[in-house]
RNA sequence: GGCCCCAUCGUCUAGAGGCCCAGGACACGGCCCUCUCAAGGCUGAAACACGGGUUCGAAUCCCGUUGGGGCCA
């Protein structure tokens, strides 16, 4: 292996993080641990306007969340670009000192005017250049293009993509009121970071020839370049809110894993044959960014859900009660003191939930008595003769000496058969009894892990409800 | 508008000239299992955008068209 590989995840804190963040960051997360490189952060807030520190926080937080830790980044200093104007300035003192820039102060509106009068000839606009041999001292600092030729990127996932000079202008590096444009901050920034591979969304692919000649005029090196393919909403335009919920927040809150999360954002675009659920061991050892697809990918939720409840099926029961406890008491219920108690009933959910919300909605039960039977089915099965065969159940529970799943089984099993019943007919009785609903886990072990006496009194109430009724 | 990127089932994708009258997964339909709901098993329907080339042979290579996306803003 050559030198050792740097990447960088630099988003701009204007909003949260998104879902076409996020994957970005564990394309370059992935591509550091797989080539054992280093992975940074760092915060691209020039636009002071739009930048806030809540929602650095949030980007931050989003990032731990999923576990794609850096190595380097915020809280260090020197890694928020309003830390690094300095850096800036003395680039751009290079550039103008050795004659690869200079300064311009033709007006915005006659800018506007030949920008439109490009637009009506069909032409890309190019700024004229009529300030590059002016030696002004003051102005918007232009880098200086060659006329001629062409750059020539050449990318990981596109393969060698050419833009000819022609089409490219004098960019703008500092503005007149002396702020650095993106584009050279990123360009001064990958530099300095010594970044050797930048990974970043296909919206950039244009920007990249502006950049490259920035580099060459600063006779530095030039990293490796990917451009990965943007996340596309259900219309195949670019993934934006009216599509539905876009942070990680709103993932995380729905209670998706944040390892199905992470499962889910890297089969968007790469793949490994066949396989649909990696683990983030496999992960690392597989992930091969020149595997990346270049088309854009449509999210969709519904394949989210599925691989989220594939984790909340397999994760281990420790894992799964740590991270359902928290959406659990969120809606306002406690988990029972005992783990054990606790895992046996996140056991019988977890197959049931497509996310941690769902499983604490199907499962509130556990936590509290029904406040109401299922309108519908009660008028069914709470009746008198529904009372009786209660009381008939409850009689034999009791008399059950011990209160596990396969003895309860049992005894209801064998109720059923003196009643001429099928097991149905009871179980949905108890049901509806216990749980207030027609769905539920299977009901011996919703009874047993209620416990004998709040399963009792839930029998008793339902029977005195249908006692009562006409 | 100019430039750039992209194009396999509804969706995510496998496919790097013959293994493909195209494979997997999600979603959807059917059947099985079954105390309900799920989960699971089996099974069905479902795609190479279009048109030209190149080649003995193209989903795979080239050109164009169309469509979508991005940058310039």
């Amino acid at each position: 292996m050559a030198s050792a590989v740097r990447v960088r995840f630099a988003p701009s804190p204007t909003g949260h993080l998104h879902v076409g963040g996020a994957r970005t960051a564990l394309f370059n997360w992935l591509f550091a641990r797989h080539h054992r490189g280093a992975y940074i952060l760092r915060i691209e807030d020039t636009d002071r306007s739009r930048s806030t520190d809540e929602n650095i926080g949030a980007i931050v937080e989003a990032l731990q969340w999923l576990g794609l830790d850096w190595d380097e980044g915020p809280p260090a200093p020197g890694y928020r670009q309003t830390d690094r104007l300095e850096r800036y300035r003395e680039h751009a003192a290079r550039l103008l000192a050795a004659g690869r820039a200079y300064f311009c102060d033709c007006p915005p509106e006659l800018l506007d005017r030949e920008r439109q009068a490009a637009q009506q000839r069909s032409e890309t606009f190019r700024y004229s250049g009529r300030c590059r041999d002016r030696g002004l001292g003051a102005g918007a600092l232009r880098l200086r293009v060659p006329t001629e030729g062409a750059t020539v990127v050449n990318d990981l996932i596109h393969g060698a993509v050419t833009f000819e000079h022609s089409q490219l202008d004098d960019w703008i590096l500092v503005r007149t009121d002396g702020t650095p444009t993106y584009n050279f901050c990123a360009v001064v920034d990958d530099v300095t970071m010594r970044i050797t591979h930048v990974i970043r969304g296909n919206d950039h692919l244009s920007n990249t020839p502006k950049q490259l000649l920035c580099y060459e005029a600063l006779e530095y090196a030039v990293p490796e370049f990917a451009h990965v393919s943007m996340i596309l909403g259900a219309d195949r335009s670019r993934l934006s809110k009216r599509h539905g919920a876009t942070s990680v927040q709103a993932y995380r809150d729905a209670g998706i894993p944040a390892d199905a999360m992470v499962n889910y954002l890297v089969r968007l675009g790469w793949s490994h044959g066949d396989q649909e659920v990696f683990s983030r061991a496999e992960l690392i050892e597989l992930f091969d960014i020149k595997d990346v697809a270049s088309s854009g990918a449509v999210f969709d939720t519904t394949k989210l859900e599925w691989l989220s409840q594939q984790y909340l099926k397999t994760m281990e029961g420790a894992r799964l009660a740590e991270l359902a406890e928290p959406f659990v008491r969120a809606a306002g219920l406690t988990p029972p003191a005992d783990r054990a108690r606790f895992t046996g009933m996140l056991d019988t959910l977890r197959e049931r939930a497509k996310t941690l919300v769902e499983l604490v909605e199907q499962g509130r039960f556990y936590f509290e008595a029904p406040a109401a039977y299922d309108p519908k089915a009660a008028p069914k099965l709470l009746t008198p003769e529904g009372g009786r065969r209660l009381g008939l159940l409850i009689e034999r529970l009791e008399g059950s000496a011990e209160f596990t799943a396969p003895a309860i089984e049992r005894v209801v099993r064998a109720l059923t058969e003196e009643l001429g019943l099928k097991l149905v007919d009871l179980a949905q009785l108890a049901r509806l009894a216990v749980t207030g609903r027609t769905a539920s886990p299977p009901i011996f072990d919703v009874l047993a892990l209620l416990g004998r006496d709040e399963a009792l009194a839930r029998l008793r109430r339902a029977r005195a409800v249908a006692e009562k009724a006409a």
